[in-house]
DNA sequence: CGGTACGTTGAGTCATATCAACCATAGTGG
DNA sequence: CCACTATGGTTGATATGACTCAACGTACCG
């Protein structure tokens, strides 16, 4: 069913950018002017691909409303989810700076609200405010300091340890709710392929932390019931 | 034994920037001027370490000469390689950038010739040169791609395959020379703190490949004798 | 010559993957 | 409305890759 052109509210650039706390916050007025003549809106449903690894991608979005997962696929197919884009966040910045095809691809896992900027317009913002400019360059350096983390978790501890982390991790990321249940809703197979386990073995720890008394499972919805207990089991100091 | 001061031959900027082929090559004649005249040259031996995860540092280093490994320490003291830097490479811009404490640390592997650089003089560039930030940019999304891939490979991939894939991956980086040895000589445990596993394993792994007639062994030197063969392993397509 | 770092090998253990069966749920089409 | 199918979740049994621990060899170095 399509929705009515009437029914669809979309966000001006200059408004949207500071409440989300977009990168877009650091833009002059009429840079994002331009912005907001230049996107395009669009939605998405759960399970809609917005790019796919290994095509060739002429700009990026920007995350308005919803929940998306950035993943690789290995070798058998199986997928390795990289990071989550939610509200205020880029995603596909990298192919469109390093001008390589996308190395990761996105979809959907709470339907979305995005807008659609074309590289060009990402290319003469940092040409020509090199605030932005800084300001992008510490989004990829920040968000390498990250992967070069999970590097080092993912080489290094169980998969036990893992889990733990990642829960309290998504907890940081998407917050809880009053009764302390996790903002967002992963499938036991997307939580592996997070972790980077099979779904099984997410599933037996799932149930052990549910028997120690770490959290509650209700379907998909999973509530942190001790988190300094999952800090424990997953060893992290920062 | 101190080296005498006229025994150094400190390189010049301009020069050795485009020899290199470093990131600085797209600095105008001024800057990298300024670039030279702001440097400070220096000199490791193996085992240095130029700076430790954790600590704030007000500079970076342009690799001259020499290999440096760039790795994190995690939760029971093994370190995990990140990835490493040698003649043209910059290191440490990313706690610069991101104005974020080191989040890796730096030792020397193979003696090195480095420039160090002041903080403000990269932020300057930026501010006054759109082509070298867009530049900087294309490195940290670079970076940040093949973080990705390591990601999903050391999540997905046996140790078996992962170690075939970084023997073809420092071929690639460092090259083999006229037998075909590879251009860099690592400890077993420096190897798997790469491929992230235990020392043994690699020995193990390593002498297998060795009867598989895939490698020859002398040392720390590794002859590749069979690249297709570590391919086909390594489950690489790419 | 003793010390320290690195390399190697064997044996035993354990965490995790794999395989298989089964249940629950929801959507689909005849 | 019901059979059909697909998807996701769960559990058990089994296999095995990889880690750990321990002993020992080797080489270099002061």
């Amino acid at each position: 069913m399509r929705m009515k052109q009437q029914d669809i509210h979309i966000p001006l650039c200059n408004t949207c950018a500071f409440e989300t706390g977009s990168i877009f916050k650091h833009l002059t007025r009429e840079e994002t002017d331009l912005l907001n003549y230049e996107k395009d809106f669009r939605q998405y449903k759960r399970g809609d691909v917005l790019y796919h690894e290994g095509t060739r991608i002429n700009g990026f979005y920007c995350i308005n409303k919803g929940i998306i997962k950035v993943y690789k696929t290995g070798f058998d197919g199986k997928e390795q989810i990289i990071r989550f884009a939610k509200s205020g966040d880029i995603i596909a910045y990298r192919s469109v700076l390093s001008n390589e095809v996308a190395c990761t691809s996105a979809k959907v896992i709470e339907e979305c609200q995005v807008c659609f900027i074309p590289s060009e317009i990402l290319s003469s913002f940092i040409k020509t405010n090199p605030g932005f400019a800084l300001e992008l360059m510490k989004l990829a350096c920040h968000e390498l300091g990250e992967a070069n983390s999970f590097i080092t978790d993912i080489a290094q501890k169980t998969v036990r340890e893992r889990l733990a982390e990642i829960l309290l991790l998504l907890a940081n990321d998407f917050g809880l709710d009053d009764q302390n249940y996790l903002g967002i809703s992963l499938t036991r197979e997307e939580l592996a392929n997070i972790v980077g386990t099979a779904t099984e073995s997410v599933i037996r720890l799932l149930s052990e932390f549910k028997s120690d008394m770490l959290v509650e499972l209700n379907g998909r919805k999973i509530k942190l019931v001790n988190p300094k207990g999952l800090r424990k089991i997953s060893n992290v100091f920062n």
